[in-house]
DNA sequence: TGTTAGATGTTATCTTATAACATATCAAGG
DNA sequence: CCTTGATATGTTATAAGATAACATCTAACA
């Protein structure tokens, strides 16, 4: 059980150690990490939340990288299927994965106040799930496992 | 343990009590189940699987019970905030929920190929996700858990 | 050099959701 | 009786999220 996300960190050394774990990844599997594939992967591990393609858009818009919807879909749609990016489905939004290296059903913990998001591997989940559904007969193919809340920073400001 | 969903049962029965129960809590906690409300419960109950808005408007406005999409959206918030429904994120769609007496954190099982949703509630499931909140200093307020993969019945026919 | 695969550019459109304001209904209190 | 406030509905307009469809570009390679 990990966590990553709400204590403070070296973050452009986390940064750029994702960006080159991707890099690698990408090398291996002959994926191609194209510039606005790139930039948008580098945003999401910047602002470490959750970003919506429109924000993300924006911001591409802003460095000439490109001005149309397809645009940021596409390259999420690239990161999001390789798994070097998750999409929250409560919030339609997208957030850079923390451990792009292994293959997994990550859980999310999302902080309604700051948006900042924790991804978490814990194996009861998909262990539980999975035995719900195979009591059902159903076979899982992806799950979404997301809780909303308050992060320990915002509790703190609220009190 | 409990799934309900890909089973056959009675399912004019299934309605009917699943109508009056809601009407019992409407009594108890003094909420308006009016005609637009009890509509949308009702054709989710019927249905048996995720909706979206706009085909629960589509329903609604060849019944002549309203023709805009607030008219959808505010019986929506109405039934989910209440418990009779949920909102499947992962489809941005809604089914009526199959046990609307008890407050519940329940797990879905989408069914990719027809839609259908199981509803299930596994205290394991909220256990786990609470233990790894807990971990992290994390305040949980909601909880999304969704399984995306193919029912029982689908697996048969795709086989 | 022609062809093909992958990526990007661009237009238009579709789907999902809500803000804002007007109207109606009904119960409680003057 | 009527007014006030709470709750619900009607309606217009628009915001926010996502994709279809088609054109173009580039690099690898037969």
């Amino acid at each position: 059980m990990t966590t990553i996300g709400f204590e403070t960190h070296d973050h452009t050394a986390c940064i750029k150690g994702n960006i080159a774990k991707v890099d690698a990844q990408c090398a291996k599997a002959g994926l191609q990490l194209t510039p606005v594939r790139r930039r948008v992967l580098e945003i999401l591990l910047q602002e470490h939340r959750a970003m919506g393609a429109y924000d993300l858009l924006d911001m591409l818009r802003d460095e000439g990288l490109g001005s149309q919807p397809p645009v940021v879909y596409r390259a999420l749609d690239f990161l999001v299927s390789n798994g070097f990016a998750h999409k929250i489905e409560r919030l339609n939004a997208f957030v850079a994965c923390t451990d792009p290296t292994t293959d997994h059903a990550p859980t999310f913990l999302v902080c309604r106040s700051c948006a900042i998001v924790a991804e978490t591997h814990t194996e009861l989940e998909t262990g539980s799930l999975a035995r719900t559904a195979a009591a059902a007969g159903f076979k899982v193919e992806r799950t979404v496992l997301e809780a909303e809340g308050l992060c320990p920073n915002c509790q703190d400001t609220s009190a």
